[in-house]
DNA sequence: ACAGCCATGTAACTCGTTACATGATTAC
DNA sequence: GTAATCATGTAACGAGTTACATGGCTGT
């Protein structure tokens, strides 16, 4: 492999490396409950052409046909996927942050719109909460040391920690706003 | 107009709205220095495409002609950012985070890989905080209500908090991997 | 029977990037 | 003079999305 695959395909090719061998539907389904929290939820139709590309350099394995076609790692895509894990640029974290955006813009609305953007985004942010907190409690009793769930174990405690970090943020927020508002 | 552009041309409009008539070129460096914190540090060769898509839709002016032409908002352009601002939907924010995805794949690689990938992110969390506080300087002075900062320096201070918070759990996740591999 | 989900696939499009190309201005 | 930075622009590409289309399976 001379050149690197776009990160995503090696995201996928990571899921695969949890459990049996699964359909592209389950893929993707798997990528909307986990992936989603700290890379992106790929659409169906993306899940598809990248399984085909992975298919093409031999880095999956197909098995069955037709509906209910599953697909696993090959002994090619696990050392790929190592060598990627060992050899690429790790690269800064991108937020694209819609929130942010806006409250950076806040001076050009009525400031009662800001604040109800921010309490609109604590009840997202409470939403989403419990939806990884569901994540981490399938995790658990396979997340010691030496356990299949270790990492994604850890990832999920560092999802948690940072949603209930961003709540605090936002409430502060909010109070400043409050407060400024008032004067 | 009758459908949203991209979220980008609202932001590098948004950014047209402190300060001056700037060049496409200041425009970029405006982003790089704040938009990046927080959404996208668009390339130089899509600030120029923007800008001219929002030229054709008339939500900036040009004023003088080649180099150092400078860009503004127009009455209309500040219009569809107020709209954009009340009518659009917000959305949740996206992170991609290539750390916690190679975490999530720690039992690929060797425990200590794992480890000084996080100790070389807590340094460019460090970096990237540095670069956020330069930023948060120049606002002081002008972020108390009613000022020209004001939105600009608690944009800021989230970013800031949410480094710091990221270096915390960073260093926590160091510790758990230490302590669970010395068992 | 019918609704809803499961499942698979294609086509068109666009956002955004990288690579390429050019030349003016400034600092040393 | 020459290197670095300022500044402007085009072309090709690719990742990823939305929309479209189809049909099997399951529960009521």
């Amino acid at each position: 492999m001379s050149q690197d695959l776009p990160v995503t395909s090696y995201a996928l090719l990571g899921l695969l490396t949890f459990g049996e061998p699964i359909t592209r539907y389950e893929l993707k389904q798997r990528a909307d409950a986990t992936l989603r929290f700290y890379w992106v939820a790929p659409a169906m139709s993306q899940v598809y052409s990248e399984l085909d590309r992975l298919h093409r350099h031999r880095l999956v394995r197909r098995a069955g046909q037709g509906r209910g076609t599953t697909y696993e790692l090959t002994r090619k895509g696990r050392a790929e996927l190592e060598r990627w894990l060992e050899e690429s640029e790790v690269g800064f974290p991108v937020l694209k942050h819609p929130v942010a955006l806006r409250l950076l813009l806040g001076a050009l609305v009525q400031p009662e719109r800001t604040e109800q953007m921010l309490r609109d985004h604590l009840d997202a942010l409470a939403a989403e909460r419990i939806a990884l907190e569901d994540v981490r409690r399938g995790l658990a009793g396979a997340d010691g040391p030496g356990e299949t769930y270790r990492y994604p174990a850890l990832v999920a405690d560092w999802g948690l920690s940072y949603l209930g970090h961003e709540q605090d943020i936002v409430k502060d927020l909010l109070e400043r706003l409050e407060a400024g508002r008032s004067e």
